[in-house]
DNA sequence: CTGAAAGCGCTTACAG
DNA sequence: CTGAAAGCGCTTACAG
């Protein structure tokens, strides 16, 4: 009872029914009577059988895959991935087999034609687009994508009118946070490092959110604190020598991300400052690293599992043909050692 | 001249040819005549066609996809994905798309029901088998595997008689690169942590080449020096304190894993010991933690874009029906701080 | 160089 | 509850 590749019409013939009602007790319908379901669902296991996707693709117009196009947006020397985006492809991964969905990987540059193929070939039923990148870059490529009907979901803000659903993580409120964290601890120079407007509004909301606690706290947000930086362990290390060589005193350092915070650190030890004793630090992201670095890291942490599974579940609701809107996740500040004692927490708003 | 879904047939009948020259021309065949092709792929493009990749699977019995299983194989506290594996994904899937090849992912436990479906099903053309495993506890699907003509290829040592392919790291040359340093550094009473037999014939290499380097030097392999422990901080931590509470001295530490090293080397600081002063420590796998701990680790390297090339490379030669045999690639030490002074290269062998 | 035709393996109205 | 039939959109011998 060894069939090389068998197909209904092979199951059909074995059980002596017809291919369509294979096809039926497969997909368990309650047309079939259950004994014969039964019989069937034996005889296809026995025979190692699977369904022919291509086939059934083929027929019902659906792939039952989602395709996770990643941006690899970097300078070109610090050539890594963002870890962030892995963890999330893990519960993606996750997220989408227990919705009965395969996922199809693709790395991507912003300036790709990436946009139209997956759902015209009929590969993906719809795209989650992850990576940091200026969305006013692809804005043409989003619109496209709006044009021809695709069902995608974006990491990342809520952009106005920009095209098609997004979820992502309230970055002004992380920023809001670690401000406040700073604050908390007696902190009133507190430094910024990082992008603040082009081709980033996740960055620029985390300073938003920055600027917001100091407005609050009746603290001057002073520009001569302000250092732009991309996301690099180097350009955070340029930044702080460049506040120090200003002169600017300062006692609170917020980065944009973990590895600008890490490459600041190794800046103020190198140039005799203590961390947190002379400057408290606060980054984001909250990268394996950030736990192991000395001291360790405060910083903002995104929930991997809320992202991954929020960008599934919303895409398939897309797919499924359900009202979705956007949405962001809150982020969460993880006390470590960079900042010192513990905050008094002050009251939000 | 908008077509909402076009298929061949709609460009056939704007270029005013049949279906079969259409795809003909969009196959590139040298069958067309050259402006009839010209013509047919100026129409395709201008609609935004792309073949469905469904019928077109269905026809030809390939899917043009890779799919790529992950293992994650875990003690559940450190629910992390060996970082190496996302390495590997990044070149595992620029080295299919060069190769017109999708990458479907898929995160699986040893125990899932993975083996069998995905080429029966069609969704792919062939496997890559990704994750430290118990080779003995998957074996019987491996053998499943092969009986259905699967295409695959493992990602690890070759084991014999093991069914199919395999690509790995030659980790007895890592583990004998590791202890050689250590000798060549002066030291004699080197500690080896980490897994020896069960279940990781990786972990297995990495002692036999230590072993190796130990014997060729005239130093005894002590027993007393060995301390099992599976991939994790808390793991390299505990074996320390294990191996001091021995009393048995030593001077060298090779441990199979970088997580291992690290948890090694917080143990030894908590206890009195400097690192590289009192014990020179060497772990394995390069992760980026490991050039960021202080002191920055000496470890043996992987290199994740030879090792994703040649897992595709391989598994494509084996869909495409070329010889396929297993193959070894080379670990490369990479020297820091954690050992001390320059070493004087031993000669090999 | 091009066309007519078969067929890949399913799913699903339609009929009974 | 089951079957006969159509058709999803391609690719590719076969014929000219």
């Amino acid at each position: 009872m060894k069939i090389e590749n068998p197909t209904s019409r092979d199951i059909a013939d074995l059980a002596g029914v017809s291919q369509a009602t294979v096809s039926r007790a497969l997909r368990n319908s309650p047309q079939v009577r259950p004994e014969t379901r039964a019989r069937i669902q034996g005889i296809a296991k026995e025979l190692n059988y699977f369904v022919n996707r291509n086939a059934a693709g083929l027929r019902t117009q659906h792939s039952n895959t989602i395709a996770l196009l990643l941006f690899d947006e970097t300078d070109g020397t610090d050539k890594k991935m963002n870890l962030f985006f892995w963890a999330m492809l893990d519960n993606i991964t996750r997220a989408a087999a227990k919705l009965g969905y395969d996922v199809l990987v693709s790395l991507q540059q912003l300036t790709d034609d990436w946009h139209m193929e997956y759902q015209a070939s009929h590969r993906a039923d719809g795209l989650i687009l992850l990576g940091y990148g200026d969305y006013a870059e692809y804005r043409e490529k989003l619109d496209a994508l709006a044009a021809a009907h695709t069902r995608f979901i974006i990491w990342g803000p809520i952009v106005k009118d920009q095209p098609g659903r997004s979820f992502g993580c309230d970055n002004e409120s992380g920023g809001y946070q670690a401000a406040n964290h700073l604050l908390a601890l007696g902190r009133r120079r507190i430094a910024y490092i990082g992008r603040k407007r082009r081709g980033s509004p996740e960055h620029a909301a985390r300073y938003d959110g920055y600027a917001r606690a100091l407005l609050e706290a009746g603290v001057e947000c002073d520009d001569k604190l302000r250092v732009p930086a991309d996301n690099s362990e180097r350009l955070g290390y340029a930044a702080v020598k460049e506040l120090l060589e200003r002169g600017q005193p300062f006692d609170g350092l917020f980065a944009s991300t973990d590895l600008i915070a890490i490459g600041a650190m190794r800046a103020l030890a190198d140039n005799g400052k203590t961390v947190p004793g002379d400057v408290s630090v606060v980054g984001f992201d909250d990268m394996p690293l950030a736990a192991h670095v000395t001291p360790a890291l405060t910083t903002v942490q995104q929930n991997a599992e809320i992202a991954g599974t929020g960008l599934v579940a919303n895409l398939v609701g897309l797919i499924e043909g359900r009202p979705i809107e956007s949405r962001l996740m809150a982020p969460k500040l993880i006390v470590r050692d960079s900042c010192g004692g513990k905050a008094r927490l002050m009251p939000a708003g």
